[in-house]
RNA sequence: GGAGGGGUGCCGGAGUGGUUAAUCGGAGCAGACUGUAAAUCUGCCGCCUGGAAGGGCUACACAGGUUCGAAUCCUGUCCCCUCCA
């Protein structure tokens, strides 16, 4: 894997990514496929709307069909008919999302499995392994990653053993055809973060990714943290913020130097009705879609807004209609791709700083309206 | 004609003397979701008032009655269903 910077303005940069299955533009987003499958679509709609690369989760394969299946069937490329680029995460993730089926030492991770209970210990070393089996362009190291509430005390314990770990999958990676990314943790605490990027940039891994973020603490502290963290990571080497994300997320965490990106948000967001469009994020079940003879959003070219109007749409999610889900994720993958395009094509031209706040000001102004509404409600109240 | 059962909020359907503006579903109205245990979860849901807490009003087919108190007991009326003839 190589990664070639093209260009930059202010911090925000534009690439490439050089994979064994193809070269990826950045910035780039990610459309999350955990269980080998970006949910309700096939791998065709996926590159239809122009993806390069998907991710994928090491932690649900290995647990379900089994890692040693996939690898039979010849890796995961050919498993789910994806031609692209994939990254698979680690499981790290899933030490936070499944935090009580999970017990942790400095050795590793035992896992009680969601699916039949039976107790499954991952070490750094078997993460890497079962990675290796899957066959991704770019696997994570296993990480500990921390709920964002935690104290200092506690996250600086994740964020040492991470490093630990760190150390440990890097000794165990073998595959040279496979990029192993270190993860950055140190929750929000910026002391923390410091020492992490610092001490996981000596270890010269050829990607850099921030995690423990976007888990519920203030966008502000999340813009922060990037921030920080970005400007301390090398400047030749990708970085990546996992898990993020909104499309405002993005828009502001590109600004800092992020290059990649994944996040289960839009395709989720999407299952339950609600849609991204220029002006904001919309909820496609709300009344006022019943008669919207208009697609929901004009400029969009996907397969949905091209061909159907809002009102049917609405009617689709109503109903409990499978095709409303397809179409919902369609929509939301083709409106997170363009986005990424027009970054990319933003930071090229130099005029990010422009993009942003142009975007940004369309982007906020239906949910600065309910804001300024309930304002005006609650100063009301108050003479 | 005879015997029995029943009429509850937008709908279905609990409740059989006070703690009931009335369990629970559905529908409806909103909100949340960020390295996916999620086609999930949460709130509201008689009317008026209030940001809320609260307050007021009207309600369990209809009319009357018993009772300190009734959706719940009694009487009458109307309507519906089942079985027998």
């Amino acid at each position: 894997m190589d990664f070639i910077l093209k260009k930059t303005s202010n911090r925000a940069r534009a690439g490439e990514l050089i994979t064994p299955h193809g070269v990826i533009q950045t910035p780039v987003f990610l459309p999350v496929g955990s269980q080998a499958t970006v949910k309700t679509l096939t791998p065709q709609e996926i590159s239809g709307i122009g993806f390069k690369m998907l991710l994928a989760n090491n932690y649900h394969l290995y647990l379900r069909p089994g890692t040693e299946t996939i690898t039979k069937l010849g890796c995961l490329h050919r498993f789910m008919g994806w031609d692209g680029a994939i990254l698979t995460d680690s499981g790290g993730y899933q030490i936070f999302s499944l935090a009580g089926l999970r017990k942790i030492n400095d050795e590793g991770v035992t896992f009680r499995s969601h699916i039949d209970g039976s107790s499954h210990f991952i070490t750094p070393e078997r993460a890497i392994e079962l990675q290796q089996g899957l066959g991704a362009d770019i696997i994570m190291v296993l990480d500990e990653c921390p709920p964002s509430d935690a104290d200092f005390n506690k996250t600086r314990r994740a964020m040492k053993r991470t490093h630990l770990w760190a150390e440990r999958c890097k000794k165990a990676h073998r595959n040279s055809k496979q990029a192993l990314f270190a993860i950055v943790q140190g929750g929000v605490f910026p002391e923390l973060r410091k020492q992490s990027a610092e001490m996981l940039a000596g270890l010269d891994f050829p990607g850099y990714a921030i995690g423990g973020l976007s888990l519920g603490e203030p966008k502000e502290t999340t813009y922060e943290i990037t921030a920080q963290t970005a400007a301390l990571l090398p400047q030749d080497k990708p970085r990546y913020l996992m898990g993020v994300g909104s499309p405002e997320d993005i828009i502001e965490a590109v600004a800092e130097g992020i290059d990649i990106f994944d996040s289960a948000l839009p395709t989720r967001v999407a299952r339950n009705g609600a849609l991204f469009t220029r002006r904001g994020r919309v909820n496609i079940s709300n009344a006022k879609y019943k008669d919207m003879e208009e697609p929901l959003d004009a400029a969009c070219n996907c397969y949905a807004c091209k061909n159907f109007s809002a009102a049917y749409l609405h009617h689709l999610f109503r109903c409990g209609e499978l095709l409303a889900l397809r179409l919902a994720t369609l929509h939301n993958l083709t409106f997170m791709h363009n986005l990424m395009q027009d970054t990319r094509t933003a930071i090229l031209n130099d005029g990010y700083a422009a993009f942003r706040g142009e975007f940004l000001k369309n982007y906020k102004a239906t949910n600065e309206e309910v804001r300024l509404e309930q304002k005006k409600k609650w100063l009301k109240t108050r003479g």
